[in-house]
RNA sequence: GUCCCCAUAGCUCAACGGAUAGAGCAACAGCCUUCUAAGCUGUGGAUGAGGGUUCGAUUCCUUCUGGGGACACCA
């Protein structure tokens, strides 16, 4: 079965370039040869590096090599390409071969796709793609503190998030959503302190291990605190808590409602403690040497790795911090019960660019247990880090902090600009890059926005599909001919390729890129082409 | 100070080491008697600076300049 342009280009080089070395005796060798697409129609639509390869090899010129493999295309291409779908191979300075489609090539994957879309995404195609994509798969994401609302950084997070995990799931892989929910240590009682204050009470008896300056502010905070009424011995702890809780319910209003996401699962801290991963990581790591006390703190020996200094896991067990430990420690313990009580064959958790240096550390980790055998070998663990976002109002910088309490919301953000749009901006970008937020140019639904483009089209192919109440049950593609038919036809034609790339690499910024293509090609082409008026052309 | 990310058109961003560096917006010139103007057609406009590797560099290495971020017993 034939499910891409590219695995079908790259069957016929394989067997060229198998030919090629058997006359010439070289050694097989697995040449790991580029197909591409062509930025200029001119040279046909796709094109093979194989000759550079070669090239190298041979030390020879790719032109040279190239004019000397073009006899064995063709010979290949009369036993491969019965149907003629390759309608030309040629060869263009300084060594590349082309190759150029038959319309009719393109119309057969789409006709495949369109009669049998399950099939087609079942057969080959995705087939051996799960061994490299993971088959059971869990992807973490956003996992903000319960102590605050989601910010604009998060949007980037989230929506990355979401379409990893729906990528891989179209592409068969089994994808848990996971959401971790920090509900122990500082950040938690800061949150105490923070209310207390809002309040306009005195930490003094609460001998807080925060400074007043340290807590959060802002009319965030004083919603909270306006009715919420603690009660006598309460400790902060245990106020952040009861607080935490509340914010947390809203941060999964949000995520459900203004995000769309539905977690699989809502993990806590507090149930590492309870499942008792907690100590059960403490004894793995003590047993592994790698542990040591000083100043009244076990440390962990990440200089081992190549730290630069070593990091403390523990610290003496002060009232209502029991088994808490620092965050590094608790996340060890998380992952390691991913691994061992998910089963995941590959983890991929999203962070802030922030955690850079946490993410090293628990790459290191992760080594150590596979080091130490406690995790499969197959098992993955990477980390995706996005760049913060940053916010521009009136041309100016808007400092995101949670604690000044002036951050901009997601959710506020998600209403102004609508989800598509807002789904699209995020998107569009790679997620290591930074970009700027216009908060003005989002609200105004201005033109620099490109998912107008996109939708219009949507907006004209629904129209049409209204409009024409009579559908064929089946595409005729091949009564195709106008050059902006053919265009949008062989863009199509891409898709399959697209998908899989994007699918492998996890860059959803390329598909974005490909839809706003595809608009184009689709405008141009609506443009042209008259379509309800022209009876068996209907599409 | 150490480490990470980034630098491409007036603006926001693309470009798995490949050919003439692409889009959208903005500017300029055209196209609404049509399923169609949230669109189409055309024009002008760019790789921060210097070295290196390569047949070939926006892409890899290196130095510099300029932005952002991280360097906790927070998460």
């Amino acid at each position: 079965m034939v499910e891409t342009v590219k695995k079908y280009l790259n069957e016929l080089i394989i067997r060229t370039i198998n030919n090629f070395s058997k006359e010439k005796q070289l050694p097989r060798e697995t040449l790991s040869f580029r197909i591409e697409k062509n930025s200029l129609a001119d040279y046909g639509d796709y094109n093979t590096n194989a000759a550079y390869i070669l090239a190298k090899y041979l030390k020879q010129s790719p032109m040279q090599i190239a004019e000397e493999l073009l006899p064995y295309f063709e010979e290949a291409k009369k036993d491969y390409d019965k149907n003629g779908w390759i309608e030309a191979i040629k060869i263009s300075q300084p060594g590349f071969i082309n190759f150029t489609l038959n319309s009719q090539f393109i119309f057969y994957l789409q006709s495949s796709l369109y009669s049998s879309p399950s099939a087609f995404w079942k057969a080959g195609f995705w087939g051996d793609i799960l061994k490299d994509i993971g088959r059971k798969v869990q992807v973490e994401f956003i996992s903000a503190n319960p102590t605050g609302e989601l910010t604009i950084g998060n949007g980037r997070g989230g929506f990355l998030g979401l379409a990893i995990a729906n990528i891989l799931s179209l592409a068969g892989s089994k994808v848990t959503k996971e959401y971790y929910v920090n509900d122990m240590g500082r950040q938690i009682e800061k949150l105490g302190a923070s209310i207390l204050l809002a309040q306009g009470k005195s930490l003094d008896s609460y001998q807080p291990t925060i400074k007043p300056e340290e807590c959060y502010r802002g009319a965030f905070v004083d919603n909270l605190a306006a009715d919420f009424k603690a009660s006598s011995n309460e400790t902060l702890i245990a106020i952040g808590q009861r607080v935490s809780q509340k914010i947390l319910k809203n941060i999964q209003s949000v995520i459900s409602q203004k995000f769309k996401i539905h977690y699989d699962k809502w993990l806590r801290e507090s149930d590492l403690v309870e499942n008792g991963y907690l100590k059960k990581t403490r004894i793995w790591l003590k047993q592994s040497g790698l542990t040591y006390e000083k100043d009244n703190l076990t440390w962990l020996k990440t200089t081992a790795f190549g730290d630069s200094e070593d990091r403390v896991i523990d610290k003496p067990h002060e009232s209502g911090f029991e088994g808490a430990g620092t965050y590094f420690l608790s996340d060890i313990a998380y992952h390691l019960y991913k691994f061992q009580k998910g089963g995941y064959d590959r983890v991929i958790d999203i962070w802030g660019a922030d955690h850079y240096t946490h993410m090293q550390k628990m790459l290191m980790a992760v080594r150590q247990m596979h080091k130490d055998k406690i995790i499969k070998p197959q098992q993955k663990f990477e980390v995706i880090l996005v760049q913060l976002v940053m916010l521009v109002q009136n041309g100016e910088e808007v400092k995101m902090s949670k604690r000044s309490g002036n951050a901009y919301t997601i959710a506020e953000l998600i209403d102004e600009v609508g989800y598509d749009a807002a789904a699209f901006y995020f998107l569009e970008k790679p997620p290591n890059t930074h970009f700027n937020f216009d908060i003005d140019k989002a609200k105004a639904q201005s033109m620099d926005n490109p998912v107008y483009y996109v939708e219009y089209a949507g907006v004209r192919i629904k129209s049409l599909l209204v409009k024409n109440k009579q559908r064929l049950s089946k595409p005729q593609w091949d009564i195709l001919k106008e050059r902006e038919e053919i265009n949008l036809a062989k863009k199509i034609g891409e898709y399959p390729d697209v998908l899989r790339e994007v699918v492998l690499g996890l860059e959803i910024n390329h598909l974005l890129t490909y839809l706003k293509e595809l608009a184009a090609a689709y405008h141009n082409f609506y443009n042209n082409c008259q379509i309800l008026s022209s009876e068996e052309s209907l599409k």
